[in-house]
DNA sequence: TCTGGGGTCCTAGGACCC
DNA sequence: TCTGGGGTCCTAGGACCC
């Protein structure tokens, strides 16, 4: 908690509608709900004339219909619309200081005391209103509410307390004012949950929280959540705006419209997961080295499913074998509802090989045991390639070529990772050897195809 | 018409190493 | 031989947020 309210919150007043009614004037002051239109859809923003009619963010789309009067828009949703309006709000914010963490397309948090600004009330004020009316002007109508506090959470409940087109300054030493009569509920970090268990010890606003002890808190939900909220109630929150935060993992999901149960089509879903996820890996120039299944049931039960290979990959066919041979290990009966691919532990490969000397490294074994299919060759101690092997019975072989280390086996795929000795290691990637934009060979030929990945 | 899709962080248990 | 304790990594699941 800071001596002086400079941390601004601003949230953008139900995005989606708001961008929908910008761009269809038809829609303005009438009810909007944008979210999955389908039989399993889920509201994702409710304009505040749908919401008066009970309309509200996950809750299923047909509840929302049944709550909605006649001539409802329900829209599919334009995400680039909204990243194209949220890039200018985003822009504006950075005109106020380079501090800006920018939480998801329409919420960020800025360090005001980074900006050079008149941190007094009556000037956190008419920033404020000053940023808000500029939003509303860049934008074409959007609208957003701002908070400005002593903290990130202090900011964060500011924006909310008076929304929509809210404006509200919690001046430094009346947090605890502002903070006590509040439900719990309110508390960033306190759901459904955490809120029944409070709940149940008698704690429904931040004053009972803050007269529980920290062991009693720590009892009721955990170390890590306990403190948090123990700090909470005194708010206490020294938590710094963080702009440009790395990614720690990338996904794709899919819910299907009727449950399903043949195996190639999974396989073919799990296909079209991974390529999705890769693209977004690919464009950020990333690459993970654990590969998370998801897998939901008909009945909604959902597990995952993950392994964590030597290397980071960042191919699809790979990541799609791996999920495949994950999916081998569920019970399937009864039909799929959703799956999911995901990556993590993205781009930390070890730094240390980077600087090994060529001549410390150790022969490659040229006989090396062939592994069983499906095996994941271990790390070769130089900074060089890991194979992972399809085939049974196989030579492995392996050879430095070009720039890269590869290896590969007799038949079917070839596994590659792009290095030298001193060069960061790329992600393993891994191709059909039988591929013929890969390789025109005949019989499959792993080192033709190398060569041609190389070149 | 029950329950999307993209994330983050935490917990707990087991393996493994020292 | 019955016996630890700490640290790290991995896996699975859950809570929560927008």
């Amino acid at each position: 908690m800071r001596s002086e309210a400079s941390v601004l919150h601003l949230d953008l007043d139900a995005f989606f509608a708001a961008v929908e009614q910008r761009d269809k004037p038809s829609l303005r002051g009438k009810p909007v709900v944008v979210g999955g239109t389908g039989g399993r859809g889920v509201v994702a923003t409710a304009s505040y004339e749908a919401r008066a009619y009970g309309a509200r963010s996950a809750m299923s789309s047909g509840e929302a219909r049944r709550r909605c009067p006649p001539g409802t828009a329900f829209l599919g949703g334009r995400f680039a619309a909204y990243s194209l309006t949220s890039r200018v709000v985003m822009d504006l914010l950075r005109e106020l200081s380079p501090l800006v963490e920018q939480v998801s397309v329409d919420e960020a948090y800025v360090d005001l005391a980074a900006g050079g600004h008149d941190l007094t009330t009556t000037g956190l004020t008419a920033l404020a209103a000053d940023l808000k009316a500029r939003i509303h002007e860049a934008t074409g109508g959007v609208r957003g509410s701002v908070g400005i506090a002593s903290s990130k959470t202090l900011a964060k409940i500011g924006s909310e307390l008076d929304k929509p087109d809210g404006l509200r300054v919690i001046a430094a030493g009346t947090e605890l004012d502002v903070l006590h009569p509040l439900p719990v509920r309110s508390l960033p970090g306190v759901g459904p949950a955490t809120g029944d268990r409070l709940s149940s010890v008698g704690v429904r606003t931040v004053a009972d929280l803050h007269e529980r002890s920290l062991t009693d808190l720590v009892a009721l939900v955990g170390q890590a959540h306990g403190t948090g909220l123990f700090r909470l109630a005194r708010a206490d929150d020294e938590r710094p705006v963080v702009p440009d935060r790395e990614a720690k993992s990338v996904s794709a999901e899919r819910t299907y419209a009727t449950d399903l149960t043949d195996l190639g089509r999974l396989e073919s879903e799990l296909r079209w997961l991974a390529d999705r996820v890769v693209a977004r890996l690919q464009k950020d120039g990333t690459a993970g080295r654990t590969v998370t299944l998801k897998f939901r049931r008909y009945d909604f039960t959902t597990l995952t499913r993950s392994q964590t290979l030597p290397q980071p990959v960042d191919d699809a066919r790979t990541i799609a074998e791996i999920a495949r041979r994950l999916l081998a290990g569920i019970d399937r009966t009864g039909g799929v509802r959703l799956l999911g691919v995901g990556v993590s532990g993205l781009a930390d490969y070890v730094q240390g090989d980077l600087f090994a000397e060529d001549d410390d490294l150790p022969d490659v074994d040229p006989g090396a045991e062939a592994p069983a299919e499906g095996d994941v060759v271990p790390d070769d101690p130089r900074p060089g390639p890991t194979a992972t092997l399809w085939h049974p019975g196989q030579d492995v072989e392996h050879a430095q070529m070009g720039r890269g280390w590869v290896w590969g086996s007799g038949l079917g795929r070839v596994t590659v990772r792009f290095e030298g000795p001193r060069t960061p290691p790329g992600p393993v990637r891994t191709y059909a050897t039988d591929d013929p934009d890969l390789s025109p060979a005949d019989p499959p030929d792993w080192r033709t195809t190398a060569e041609r990945l190389l070149r």
